[in-house]
DNA sequence: TCGCGACATGTCAACACAGGAATGTACGAT
DNA sequence: ATCGTACATTCCTGTGTTGACATGTCGCGA
């Protein structure tokens, strides 16, 4: 929130929007999340409203101390080091499933992987046209971390499932010689 | 705790140790969800308790229902796309604290990465030694995708870190030019 | 002018999660 | 014999999170 009111005054509504299309995918929240911190921010003193609209609209800017507080956390506040992901988890638990069925799993990754990758070239395509250079240079770097992670994980899940096919194959191999 | 349990029978405390070395890396969880969890799954009769030890030990074991269950969730249930990232949620604020302090941010993360990295080519090296076969590839590709991981953040961490330096230079540049 | 869709905020119940405290038992070493 | 450590479970409090529901206003087109 202190981010986005960085840019600019805006209402709660104005953030939930900005909120949906730029950061939902780092940083999942609803709405009701985001007025009750808005609330919060408001009687610690970090935001305050500047305005009241048509609505009931209430227009928030950022203060001093939460211009403060948001570069205090940007690079000061250790980052948070375990993500969660049931990906991964599942990836344990593999072999419960038989060698077929993980191969699949793990080439739908691979799929999946791919396809997470277009949409974020085609994303880039649509920013890069309405450049303004200094402003869009850390949200093409966020970017960029995208490309490469789904590109990652693609020839990661493809180099798994050549694995657990070899393994397979070793096996059968096995059985049959005997 | 299902999958935990698909390799044999284990008491609450059990598979709190297991899990604390080998899944908390990539699914966090206290040891109050852990044993809320197997009460739960008790109710439900996807786990059952076949033997109860000293100290009020319970040993657990999973039911065909309960193996079911863990298959179905392994490859039917799509898996769940976003994952929150501070660490990315910051890069987008990033031009707030101005470049200096952005370079440092992002520098910090690669040497971070590196780490990480290395603390995993040692964990690898130590269960290599210890192998059997089918049971640790699994583990081993979840290895994998951890290095992999780490690579490509301090490769991108260090990409960016250049990027906001030949930036920096620029408007330098631009500014004793006029 | 009527109604629909976008604007705009707020509340609630249920559940997940973190961290820690409370409680007690068994075993092994001295 | 007893003392510390590892074993083993349960409960509690506060906070984060989700998803749904409630409430109402404004502007525009049929």
């Amino acid at each position: 929130m202190l981010g986005l009111l960085s840019a600019g005054p805006a209402s709660g509504y104005d953030l939930l929007k900005t909120f949906e299309i730029s950061l939902a995918s780092v940083w999942p929240a609803t709405q009701s999340q985001l007025y009750a911190e808005l609330g919060r921010l408001s009687k610690e003193g970090l935001v305050r409203v500047v305005a009241e609209g048509p609505r009931g609209r209430k227009e928030y800017e950022i203060t001093e101390e939460g211009h403060t507080e948001l570069c205090h956390w940007l690079v000061e506040v250790p980052p948070n080091q375990t993500r969660r992901s049931d990906m991964l988890l599942r990836v344990f638990f593999l072999d419960q499933v038989g060698s077929d069925a993980a191969r699949g799993y793990l080439e739908r990754l691979a799929e999946r992987a791919v396809h997470e990758h277009d949409q974020l070239r085609g994303i880039r395509e649509f920013v890069i046209s309405e450049g303004d250079d200094a402003l869009r240079l850390y949200g093409d770097i966020a970017l960029e971390w995208g490309l490469r992670l789904t590109a990652a994980q693609r020839d990661w899940a493809e180099w798994a499932a050549a694995r657990v096919a070899a393994l397979e194959q070793q096996k059968a191999g096995h059985t049959a010689a005997e």
